[in-house]
DNA sequence: GCCGTTTTCGGCCCGACTGTTTTCAGTCG
């Protein structure tokens, strides 16, 4: 059997794992963070790790002649011999107590040894029965935590025992901007929020904030005191963790204004971005820390080079800035290095909307309602959206809707100069591939994004050929939200084939859209990247159905911002007359190339 | 286990907080 297909996800995946035995097993901790680190390189290297060969391999730094040999023991069998031995040496569930908060590796075999507990669930039970307190080294606070953490899910969330629920990154950027105005009102005069919510993920599971101050315990004090806090987990000086009554984890540090800089880049992260930048310091003769950039000789860090901005930061390190979204540690500080950080789309960079709903359909405001708000936010083009049939549920529109629901958009024009108003369809993609409009009613709708709200549940290959078969249609300019997922509700569509819709799309011209609802955000991050790289179109969306909802148009440009994407791969960067002769153009080239 | 424009041996990212100790290991991010 060959295991020679294998993605980089999956070596990863095996290191890892040898890392966390080898934790267990007490090893040597600098050969265990050599493992971690090959595991970090392999998941964000470009191209296919078990399609390298050994002399390639050897030439990534942090993969030397025992990975290498892994790398290769995989291919044939799937593992490799020493992960084989240390699996042999601890029962699976070992390693999901890991997860428990506050047990690591060494509690974790202690435990294993003394009390024979090898899962979380008999973790659990253990603390229940008093016994963990008994054992040397370990006591009754620890037990008492043990069977907190597993209390207090939040309220309609479910979660795995340890692996604490996520919040949405909406949700959590709208609690995080309410705790810095707390912040404010308490007094401090620079607070932000950092980590995860900071780099833009589509959820996050901690919210991290930190404040300019004197680290004289007062200040951490006042925050675990905020209303909004229902649990304190830590409280220091310099550092508080609370848990929130909306139900998540959120972790407070205070530092110097002098240093706001360095502490707001080491909060930002990635923990793995992090690693990269401090091993690169390190090799400069330099020590990073959230205290500055330092002088190795300088060890009481007095004189940082750099430590009141992240930019200079960067520069001192010889990098380009990299901003929040792209720092995964998935190759970005070599990017920068050469100088190669793509520059970001941003907000500014946004002239239009074209998905999104009115009352017509399933929206709850006015075509006049939407078209106001579109011009309050600053568009200076604004495609008004609706369903197409048959979708009955949510009222879609027959052509005929379409076309006299457009002469009252053209009524609305004279009332809003600075706006150029479009009428777009989402077009229902049925389940053979075909859609709700014929193409002579799709060719007289200005802009036809298609999407699939039924059957999800094909195959995989069929939903793969239904996509494809829709891209056919030379009026099919934009595909929605492919997966159809709904975060934490429902799954993607079973695996899409994505290169292969992209290569069709960059074929036939149409645009993918990055969908900027907050439970969709779809494309993803990585495939948005994906179809980046193979040189289609995108378009952002709010995909509003009210007219608050407009402002999602910051999720779906963040998401962009993840996938490296810059203002020339976004479609709503295109004036209004640009963006429909880009419409006029693709679909005459689709045309002549169907005949 | 990996690495080297000070090194092929001796280093390896850095600091905060807790709990159980009696000066620090373990855990976390």
């Amino acid at each position: 059997m060959s295991h020679s297909d294998i993605s980089n996800a999956g070596v990863a995946a095996l290191l890892y794992e040898t890392a966390e035995l080898l934790e267990l097993s007490s090893e040597n901790q600098f050969r265990i963070r050599a493992y971690q680190k090959a595991a970090r390189i392999i998941d964000g290297l470009g191209k296919n790790a078990a399609a390298m060969s050994r002399e390639e391999l050897l030439a990534v730094n942090g993969i030397g002649k025992g990975i290498a040999a892994h790398i290769s023991a995989i291919k044939e069998t799937g593992a490799f011999p020493e992960l084989e031995e240390l699996r042999k040496k601890f029962p699976p569930g070992l390693r999901e107590m890991l997860k428990v908060e506050g047990i690591g590796a060494k509690r974790a075999r202690l435990l294993y040894e003394k009390l024979g507990v090898d899962s979380p669930a008999k973790l659990r039970a253990a603390a229940r029965s008093g016994e963990i307190e008994k054992i040397e080294g370990l006591g009754e606070k620890l037990q008492e935590n043990i069977l907190a953490g597993s209390a207090c899910l939040p309220a309609g969330r479910e979660r795995v025992h340890g692996a604490p629920a996520r919040m949405l990154y909406w949700p959590a950027l709208k609690l995080a901007g309410e705790l810095i105005k707390e912040l404010s009102l308490l007094g401090f005069e620079r607070a932000a929020y950092a980590g995860s919510l900071r780099r833009g993920r589509e959820t996050v599971g901690d919210i991290d904030l930190l404040a300019a101050g004197r680290p004289d315990g007062s200040a951490t004090g006042r925050f675990a005191k905020l209303e909004q806090v229902e649990r304190v987990l830590a409280l220091g000086p310099a550092k508080a963790s609370v848990r929130l009554k909306a139900g998540i984890q959120c972790d407070f540090r205070i530092v110097p204004g002098g240093v706001y800089g360095a502490a707001l880049n080491y909060f930002t992260g990635s923990k793995e971005h992090n690693i990269v930048l401090r091993e690169l310091a390190r090799k400069k003769g330099l020590s990073l820390s959230e205290y500055g950039l330092c002088r190795l000789s300088d060890a009481e860090q007095k004189y940082p080079l750099a430590a009141k901005t992240e930019q200079e930061i960067y520069e001192a390190l010889g990098l380009q800035f990299i901003p929040p979204e792209l720092r995964e540690g998935a190759g970005e500080v070599e990017l920068a290095s050469k100088k190669l950080v793509p520059e970001l789309v941003t907000l500014a960079d946004i002239k239009g909307d074209a998905h999104n709903h009115t009352d017509f359909s399933d929206g709850q405001n006015s075509m006049e309602e939407m078209v106001r708000a579109a011009a309050e936010c600053g568009f200076s083009w604004y495609f008004a959206g609706d369903h197409s049939k048959p979708l009955g549920v949510v009222h879609g529109l027959d052509f005929k809707e379409y076309s006299s629901t457009r002469d009252e958009l053209s009524a609305l024009a004279s009332r809003f100069p600075a706006l150029k108003l479009g009428r777009s369809i989402e077009m229902e993609i049925l389940k053979d591939g075909s859609f709700g409009f014929t193409d002579k009613e799709a060719a007289g709708t200005e802009l036809v994004i298609g999407a699939v709200h039924s059957s999800f549940k094909l195959a995989e290959t069929a939903m793969t050929e239904r996509m494809l078969k829709a891209m056919q249609n030379p009026y099919l300019d934009a595909v929605a939200h492919p997966s159809g997922r709904l975060i934490g509700r429902r799954d993607p569509a079973g695996a899409l084939d994505y290169p292969r819709l992209f290569q069709a799309a960059a074929r036939t011209g149409t645009a993918f859209e990055i969908n900027g609802q907050p439970d969709r955000q779809d494309l993803t991050d990585l495939t948005a990247r994906m179809a980046g790289e193979a040189g289609v179109k995108i378009l952002l969306s709010t995909d509003a159905h009210s007219a608050g909802q407009l402002a999602y148009m910051s999720i779906a440009v963040t998401v962009a911002r993840r996938a490296g994407l810059t203002r020339k791969d976004i479609l709503n960067s295109l004036s209004y007359g640009d963006f429909c002769e880009w419409i006029r153009e693709r679909r005459s080239r689709a045309l002549k190339g169907s005949r």
